[in-house]
DNA sequence: TAAGTGATATATCAAATTGATATATCACTT
DNA sequence: AAGTGATATATCAATTTGATATATCACTTA
């Protein structure tokens, strides 16, 4: 699934400007099963408009930036749904953190505890935010998503945290203690 | 982390060719983890041999397709670890079938069914093939990854169980009769 | 009040990567 | 003898990433 139906997907919830597509694929709840940046979303809504997909208007407002809010089209609509009967590709997991942990034995019982840790902090963040969003979206259409990214993330972090356990049990409270944002 | 240094990094384990490495990035072991194709691999392969952290000899047997067999270097060997003492990138996620779930309601409860079962033999596919690899490599460097993949798919397998379960009780079975290869 | 920081907003571009394709040989089956 | 699938290298258009440029506004802080 490229960009483009990425765009055309989250503008049939609502109509919004690439600054906020790029928001909700790099940042918001959508951001923890797609991705797109700048590079290829404005290009992605130049393709569509031509294309008829989308239409925009230009909001001028004294005093603040100007701004190009999209809206999917009929046209638009009936060429996302067309694409959504098709079958999903499949999932796509990339860790630099797993590859790392090949060399573990290359590397000190130090360093490695240390990107234990860090993995630890950073996945209870992770799933923090997925549980807070999830609260709030009872009845949302990405209430599925997050439940399956909260499943995920729940998991891995017992695995993280009885490994860390196995490794060294004086060490399971470092990582509740560090927070993820240093 | 870029296909450099997943070259590098798996010819650190054994020499091999740009073929093997593609078969380990694409297909084996590694694949649950990262991911590069030819396109990649074979360009990263050449600058890696220009920058003098790997060399390859051509094997040319009667009766065989040549081949360039790399190994790395000692210059190739310090680079990576000097790499690998840097904090690895966030993990990566990126799920069509996720991101296809956020119509539900836009879809017949038909489609959506299909949708589910599908992902659900993907899942125990998946996970049959990492729990296999773990089981060989009992004292391998891939133990740590592989049990991490385990640990993930077996959260997913059951959130996706379950949900079917509540969606329908009676289909639970047919996702497990429904192999993944057709 | 001036300066600085961070959010909003659009846009572009080099570099990296994907996904497909081309080419060729060998092993095996039909 | 023909066809299929694995081994093996290589290239390329299209896509995507990651960084950067530009500009305005809101807010804080010295």
């Amino acid at each position: 699934m490229n960009v483009r139906t990425l765009c055309l997907g989250i503008l049939s919830f609502r109509q919004m400007t690439g600054y906020d597509i790029r928001k909700l694929a790099a940042e918001g709840n959508f951001s923890h099963f797609c991705e797109a940046n700048y590079g290829s979303i404005y290009p992605a809504l130049s393709q569509l408009t031509k294309d008829g997909f989308v239409v925009f208007t230009d909001e001028v407002i004294d005093g603040k930036p100007p701004r190009k809010i999209y809206s999917i089209t009929d046209k638009g609509r009936s060429y996302l749904f067309n694409t959504l009967n098709k079958q999903p590709g499949p999932d796509r997991f990339k860790s630099e953190f797993l590859f790392y942990s090949l060399f573990q034995d290359k590397m000190s019982p130090e360093d490695f505890r240390k990107l234990l840790v860090r993995k630890i902090a950073e996945t209870r963040d992770t799933l923090e935010s997925l549980e807070k969003a999830n609260d709030c979206c009872d009845h949302q259409p990405s209430h599925f998503a997050l439940g399956y990214g909260v499943a995920m993330n729940k998991a891995v972090l017992d695995y993280l945290k009885n490994y860390l356990a196995s490794f060294d049990p004086t060490q399971v409270k470092e990582a509740d203690n560090l927070s993820n944002e240093d």
